[in-house]
RNA sequence: GGCGGGUUGCCCGAGCGGCCAAUGGGAGCGGACUGUAAAUCCGUCGCGAAAGCUUCGAAGGUUCGAAUCCUUCACCCGCCA
């Protein structure tokens, strides 16, 4: 975790210029409890899948900024939420058994924990918790629920809600998914007697859920407490990261989403959105910020501010070292010269980034076997369309005919090929003679 | 429990006995233009070189022939109890 030096901005102020703050309950309140001494808040997140994805870094990182600044951050995985699933506009969620809920909520955990510092000796009191709301959850009885926590909750404004309301004129909603805002109220009551939580953060997409939090501490511990959601810059689920790159998530776990291709994806954001990217997911201050965006500006095609982006956002990920590797694999790959150029060591190390796959020279394996031997294409249809459409290379040379095979010089260093489909999706072969 | 509607390719959504591997839109992918951007335009988009093969919730059946008809099962939705 690299060092921050002093923060002097009020934090409400950094939230604000970044871009952070979307809705909130009252900001002057929030401000006088914050100035008050170390405050404790918390964000929730969900195991909807084997992994966090960037989108949820926004909300997490919060977290963290809210720790610089000499708060208490709380993580919580929830593993009792994440058995119910929230409302989500697309239908009715079909449930998890209760093994993937566990499993996932404790991966989930694990990469939570790499994101704010537990270390509670610096006598602050801004030491991380871990919480799971299953804790508190699972031993529940119906009866404790209904009473304690269903009996604050009014139906009418429940359905007001605009997600149960689009739900109530498509597809309709299960009662289990409509409770699912208690579920979260609670939590939010059970943080604040245990820890004195007094904010919750999410994604503007909570706001609902976190006031409802937000009353029923007020109606059963008579408290006030706070409420600030950050832009979402996924869609609902989360799913699509702007439009720039790719499809599917982005995922913290290096397994689902290579560090390569966490770093490729981010130095490929447009320009319209690597501003305001470099504001959310970074921690650069506001001068290096408004650097890169005249940067940005003037000279747009050297793409500094993605550049940097990346750069920060893999080593805030997945560490200094690796951001090495794949910042050298990218050079080498995308860099100008030719790859007959590079050394054998530079080579290997950018082929050890990049999908690979095996081949033997015997065998005269054509483009097309190339392709599917390093994950370049899935089908020999979709291989030899790339051929056909001209997007195909290797070794940074186009190659149109499908009935290429490779020859004893094309390898580099004796072993190597380069492929390439399109501008952007680079692969290796490593053939043996 | 009763009655009615639904389940189609990554998503949405047509098709309602042969001309359907299945209209259309979106996403994705490739090309042109650029900057490994954006926008735009063009192409492509089940597997297979092809013959052909496997798809339209699941399993059976009718038929020369079914995504389209029948039966059973599963799940979803609506109204009623």
């Amino acid at each position: 975790m690299r060092e921050d030096g002093p923060v002097s901005e009020h934090i409400l102020d950094e939230l604000s210029w970044r871009g952070l703050i979307a809705q909130s309950t009252d900001l002057d309140a929030l401000r006088r409890d914050l100035d008050s001494g170390p405050l404790t808040l918390y964000c929730g997140f969900d195991p909807t899948a084997p992994s966090l994805h960037a989108g949820n870094l926004v909300p997490l990182l919060m977290l963290r900024r809210f720790q610089r600044a000499g708060h208490r951050p709380i993580v919580l995985a929830g593993g009792a939420t994440g058995m119910i699933g929230d409302p989500r506009d697309s239908g009715e969620r079909t449930l998890n058994t209760t093994d993937v809920v566990a499993e996932w909520a404790d991966r989930i955990r694990g990469q939570l924990e790499r994101f704010v510092d537990f270390d509670d000796s610096h006598g602050e009191g801004t030491g991380a918790v871990l919480a799971n709301n299953l804790d508190w959850t699972g031993g529940m009885s119906v009866l404790e629920f209904l009473r304690d926590v269903g009996k604050h909750f009014s139906i009418n404004v429940m359905l007001s809600r605009e997600t149960v309301k689009r739900r109530l004129e498509g597809d309709g909603m299960s009662y289990t998914e409509f409770s699912y805002l208690l579920l979260q109220s609670h939590d939010y009551l059970q943080l604040h007697r245990a820890h004195g939580c007094k904010l919750q953060l999410g994604g503007s997409d909570q706001w609902g859920n976190i006031i409802g939090g937000v009353d029923l501490v007020r109606r059963v511990d008579g408290e006030s407490v706070h409420a600030l959601t950050a832009p979402l810059v996924t869609d609902a689920e989360g799913r699509k990261f702007g439009k720039s790159t790719g499809g599917g998530n982005v995922w913290l776990d290096p397994e689902m989403t290579s560090p390569f291709a966490w770093y490729q994806y981010f130095v490929n954001v447009g320009d319209a959105d690597v501003i305001r990217y470099l504001r959310l997911f970074t921690f650069l201050d506001r001068e290096e910020i408004e650097a890169l965006e005249r940067d940005t500006a003037e000279r747009p095609h050297l793409r500094a501010a993605q550049k940097r982006l990346a750069e920060e956002f893999t080593t805030l990920v997945h560490g200094q070292h690796q951001t090495d590797q794949v910042v050298a694999a990218s050079q080498a790959l995308f860099g100008r010269g030719e790859f007959g150029g590079l050394d054998l060591g530079t080579l290997e190390a950018a082929m050890s980034e990049a999908p690979t796959g095996t081949a033997r020279l015997s065998d005269e394996p054509t483009i097309i076997d190339l392709f599917l031997a390093c994950g370049l294409a899935e089908s020999r249809g979709a291989a030899r369309r790339a051929v056909t459409e001209g997007g195909a290379y290797v070794n940074n040379g186009k190659v149109t005919d499908e009935a290429w095979t490779p020859s004893k010089e094309d390898l580099l260093h004796g072993k190597w090929l380069v492929l390439r489909r399109g501008k952007r999706n680079t692969a290796g072969v490593e053939v043996q003679v």
